[in-house]
DNA sequence: CCCACATATTCAATTTATGTAATATAACCA
DNA sequence: TGGTTATATTACATAAATTGAATATGTGGG
């Protein structure tokens, strides 16, 4: 990881690069840190899901799933699929897998 | 990346242990996901840092960069080592380390 | 002891996130 | 058309995070 390193001179420019960037990773971060979010993205990993089938794997309600893939949605992690009545989700890039692999093997494998 | 399934088997114990996995995950995750603590920890990953050098790498006030230090200390993800008067922060263990690697990679490299 | 420097803490104001309940929309079927 | 299932949206209350300003603590030197 070669950091961008910050010194005297260092351009103006490249400062407001940088925000930026911890910016969108802070906003990333943000959208996949909520538990409920967290356990969707996790399950999404393996491949797309009904809204129907991610209430039941995460026990919540119908509204508060709804609401968290609606969050997910805006920050451009997820995508829907409509299927008749169903509205399939999957994750529009693997930003997330490869986060969520070090995060699951960091507090869900040893400790 | 095995993810625990959850079906009609899975015990109440099992559930809540997913739960309480997720939970801590998500901690961590808000205490990453600020954009100064994500700049700070970025920092940190090449060694311990003064506050005093923080200050000047991410172009925070004094008070700011002791908060956002604090949470960080509070969540058990720096230590503070004092030397005469001034006191360096290092990282407590690799966590961070491997999450910013990829999340460095995935938004400061390519795209 | 007093001062200056480095850092931490506190408090109030504001913003953002979250949870809950109620209601809306959209698709299918009789 | 009317009912039912699947999903989304809205509105509101509450909680948590963030910011900025002010003030406090701890250390070393004269």
């Amino acid at each position: 990881m070669s950091l961008p390193v910050i010194t005297k001179e260092t351009t103006q420019n490249e400062l407001d690069a940088i925000v930026q960037k911890a910016k969108s990773a802070s906003c990333f971060l943000k959208a996949i840190s909520h538990e409920g979010r967290l356990m969707i993205l996790c399950h999404l990993v393996s491949g797309e899901k009904s809204v129907t089938e991610l209430e039941n794997l995460i026990l919540a309600r119908q509204a508060a799933v709804s609401q968290q893939l609606s969050r997910l949605r805006l920050e451009g992690l997820v995508i829907p699929r409509r299927d008749g009545k169903t509205i399939y989700y999957r994750l529009v890039d693997d930003k997330p897998k490869q986060v969520l692999e070090i995060v699951y093997d960091l507090f869900c494998r040893d400790n």
